[in-house]
DNA sequence: TCTCAATTTAGAATTATTCTAATTCCACCT
DNA sequence: AGGTGGAATTAGAATAATTCTAAATTGAGA
């Protein structure tokens, strides 16, 4: 062992209660959560908590990659529990969010990469349509 | 004719000056510029109009297809004087955001669409990266 | 036990955007 | 020419999301 570490990621007090609250929050929600109502379900676990901490915690978990920060469009942004690459789709209707995900990226990335003359780090593909649930209504 | 109709839109008085300026401001720069940098120079153009008007104009604008807005992750959303379907290219070391066209979108809609099982109506593709200039440096 | 840096907290501050109410504008009617 | 009414504009207040600040707390290691 390299001895000079102290904890298990290297700095900090890695996952304190307030960081596993949040955690624990995104990992038990399906839908895709702002951040405050994230706040408002941490607090039922951690009471005492702060909506500071709460930005504090997603921040670190997003940096930390243990939570994925989805911010299309308008409004605030969302965190999702799956952190692998993946695509969304968004209702024009209802603002639903789906996750899916396309095969085709790699080639996509590359095709994308080509066009814009950028080195590619990731790509982000949002469908904006109509979900099955808006479609069935009328 | 139909002889109900006052004006060349329809309703409203369309084309005021105030949304003439907004529209030359868009349209006369290259960048992607947010509500605030379109303020700025529309003041120059029309030295009483508020930012309101602007906020307004840019909605009367993008509703009527005449500019594009863009909206994709962190920070304000940015207007865009090209209004057909295109691809973002986003420089994840200077923040900068670059138009490109990918002519396989066509297909990709239709994949998005199985997949997610949405209606589809729009698909946006950006692509994170380090543009040409990053790259260069260093 | 003491120390120190990291973290948490509460609330203020900031940023982007929307809303409100009063005023102005202008096409149409008389 | 003058009047009317709906739409647009204005200035500033209000709102929403997020970040910042400063003080208090925490806990690992000396």
């Amino acid at each position: 062992m390299t001895s000079g570490k102290k904890h298990q990621g290297g700095d900090g007090r890695a996952l304190t209660p307030q960081r596993q609250a949040v955690l624990q929050v995104v990992n038990e929600s399906v839908d895709h959560l702002t951040a405050g109502e994230i706040y408002e379900a941490a607090r039922r676990v951690l009471p005492t908590i702060s909506f500071a901490t709460v930005y504090n915690s997603l921040k670190y978990l997003t940096e930390a990659g243990l939570v994925g920060e989805i911010s299309f469009g308008k409004g605030s942004s969302r965190y999702d529990r799956e952190t692998a690459r993946h695509d969304h789709a968004v209702c024009t209707r209802c603002d639903k969010l789906v996750d899916f995900d396309l095969e085709e990226t790699p080639q996509l990335v590359r095709a994308a990469a080509r066009r814009s003359r950028f080195k590619p780090v990731s790509i982000h593909l949002t469908l904006m349509g109509i979900c099955p649930d808006c479609q069935a209504k009328v």
